[in-house]
DNA sequence: CTATAATTGTTACATAGTGTAACAATAAGT
DNA sequence: ACTTATTGTTACACTATGTAACAATTATAG
């Protein structure tokens, strides 16, 4: 095994520099092929899915916390992160799935390992580029990697529920144009906003009236044409207005 | 001293039966003399105001301790709640008050207290019908009272933003039956709602587009007249519709 | 008993926002 | 030159909301 991966053994953290408690667990939204998706985790070995996750050091605020899991699962900073959610119920104090992930990594471990304790999870969720992200798996996981939300698999303890109540406020936030400036590229057509906002909100939306509305918003600025290979008119590229 | 303020002193509380770090803070809304009112506590012989709070049970749900909290403080069950945000700055690190608090509340104390850790406070806000509400205090304070929303004093750590953020989401939700339902009594007039609606808003609204948009949606039922004893025409009484 | 003042309920009109359809403009293939 | 597909624009209808006008009601003053 190389000193690299040595690294990355659970084992060598040290969970005493981290808050008891609390974790972080984050929904993490990309944008491609006309699909909205999320970054899920594989468990090594045991076929166990999850939200990617993190937890508070004891001098860090909330925030900085959920940067650093953010950076570490996409290597991006400056992410649109918007905290929804705490979740606190009883689900979360199932240890089962947390005991078959240790099993299948730690040589050995104890009932008062860190990770056998209830957590409080305080969720967010993050809008990025998906081109601009490399996933990584973190210490526990084989894979992190995009997910259609159309086709999630079932996730650990309540994961299920905070992806559905951080999907709920994205649908919320959908006028903001926090949504298409951090999940779009810098330019990009109508056609493609719309696509986005369909993949949201999970219905079809007309073509004029979208058109319309986003256009009065103000925050759209045409910068040319698109030559799009296609046998009809080529459309405008659009890019967001920075104030 | 009685048995009973014996039972209320704060060193004779198990704080090994709460999760460690997680506190939970309550902005509890009441609408009065058309004002809107928070319930603000007042800690013993040190001028310090803070909002009602408390910490979760090992085995509690997060819902269930804020519930907990709030019928300690109004007495009441069956109250709105809404959990708007969860609270980490560094800001919360600093225990100089609850030192003083402590100073004039126990007989001794190390710097391992259980209140002189750092908190991560899981936040609510509750709307409450101001009549039925019997305010108390806790342990170590002298008096939980309400305070209009104009003449907030300083309240401790993050305590003033907590209830800025509180007051936004009231704000957004404004068009939310529950607003209404919750703050005023059982039945009232047009004009009522509308000083409510216009309290929590900080700005005046128009009468007679209030007066429409109001029964347009459908959730009020006229149920008679009311006799104001004033020289002009009696208002109509409505009330909420239960479905 | 009548006039006055105050507030409430209703209606009319103007404006803004959105759903829908029609139509012109464009780009490439036949 | 004709066809096809998509985009941009405009026209019309309908709804929601801001504003003003007016009628209805209740108590008080004279």
């Amino acid at each position: 095994m190389s000193l690299k991966k040595e690294h990355l053994k659970s084992s060598n953290i040290d969970w005493n520099q981290f808050m008891p408690g609390i974790s972080i667990d984050c929904v993490i939204f990309g944008y491609h092929d006309k699909e909205l998706k999320v970054l899920v985790l594989e468990y090594k070995k045991t076929g166990l899915f999850a939200l990617p996750g993190g937890f508070i050091k004891k001098d860090e605020t909330l925030d900085d916390a959920a940067k650093r899991v953010l950076k570490e699962r996409t290597g991006l900073s400056n992410i649109y992160l918007n905290q929804f959610h705490t979740f606190g119920s009883l689900k979360r104090s199932d240890h089962t799935p947390m005991k078959t992930v240790l099993e299948n990594n730690e040589a050995s471990f104890d009932e008062t390992h860190f990770l056998l304790q209830r957590f409080i999870s305080v969720s967010y969720f993050a809008l990025v580029d998906f081109k601009k992200v490399e996933p990584v798996a973190d210490s526990l996981s084989d894979t992190c990697q995009w997910i259609d939300i159309n086709e999630l698999p079932s996730l650990i303890l309540d994961h299920n529920d905070i992806y559905q109540k951080a999907h709920d406020h994205l649908k919320k936030s959908i006028n903001s144009e926090a949504v298409g400036l951090n999940l779009l590229s810098k330019t990009f057509t109508m056609a493609e906003l719309q696509g986005l906002h369909e993949s949201i909100l999970g219905k079809e939306l007309n073509r004029t009236s979208f058109h319309r509305k986003i256009m009065l918003s103000g925050h759209l600025k045409r910068i040319g044409k698109k030559k799009t290979g296609k046998a009809h008119r080529s459309p405008y590229l659009y890019k967001f207005i920075q104030q």
